[in-house]
DNA sequence: AACAAACATTTGTATATACAACTAAAAAAT
DNA sequence: ATTTTTTAGTTGTATATACAAATGTTTGTT
């Protein structure tokens, strides 16, 4: 459905902001999709994306502002997210002995599994847009979405 | 900033994956930006959003679920969102004599001067985005977006 | 060493969003 | 005409996000 019709305007639009309403949703759609993926498994988008990170250091435990600088939306509130992940002992948190001010998230193997459990699904959800254009679509997409935000 | 150095991943990302991320992330600049610009006016964007939905029936009153309907992002609580919007006396809601399950919404001369005030500052925001690209880049990345969401 | 500044995280408050349950009214079915 | 179903909107609960203030720790300055 092209955008005008989603949001049933009578005048015709600019393509500039056309554009910024295409961005904002097909992000919407995307976004809509994951989270109804992830609900069978009681995890929200931004929680995966935690456990995600957390995942990429291989063991490696990971502190709060840096979970935080990885995350696409930025929260203010990592804290109240690894809360939760630590009440479905997804994770597990501990003081950092060289800077007490720090926090060390771990991924729990419990955590782990979940991921592995979940990878095919996701690479499913990622393929499903992208199967839409072609390998060269793709990256003028890309390209365009890189200049577009600036 | 590539996407691949804003998430720090150490790994080649598939084009789709990319293209993926980019639009999540696009929408995030896009959408940061926009709440900043609005900020000084004490309106969050899904009111302004509202807001603007009510401007465009030039007078005629709207109610609750075509308001939801014509929304970017789905709320699934419009009642809260012009709870806010009534408190600032930005809009009236009536019942609706006809159908007395509907509400009338009905944006008020302070909402449209609010609104009025507002345009030239979206209008810029718009363009600002929209100034990256040619024109016929615009038309371009709105035929992919809207190929790639289905 | 004592104090100030910077840093990492937490907590509180407000708004936003997802979802389910609920109320009331209108429309459809019997 | 009464009951059932559908529709429109509200309310409650949980999570997410923005932002400011607070806490505790480390680092830098005098």
């Amino acid at each position: 459905m092209r955008i005008e019709e989603i949001i049933k305007t009578s005048f015709p639009m600019a393509e500039e902001k056309k554009a910024l309403l295409n961005v904002m949703f097909t992000q919407n759609v995307i976004a809509e999709k994951f989270s109804e993926l992830l609900k069978p498994f009681d995890l929200s988008a931004e929680q995966f994306n935690v456990l995600r990170i957390l995942r990429g250091q291989k063991g490696n435990p990971v502190n709060m502002c840096t979970i935080q600088e990885r995350m696409i939306a930025k929260t203010s509130n990592t804290t109240r997210l690894v809360d939760k992940l630590l009440l479905k002992e997804l994770v597990i948190r501990e003081i950092c002995p060289e800077n007490r001010r720090k926090m060390e998230i771990t991924i729990t193997p419990k955590g782990i599994e979940l991921l592995n459990h979940l990878d095919p699904l996701v690479e499913g959800h990622e393929k499903k847009f992208g199967n839409n254009l072609s390998e060269n679509e793709l990256a003028q997409l890309n390209t365009l979405l890189e200049k577009f935000r600036n």
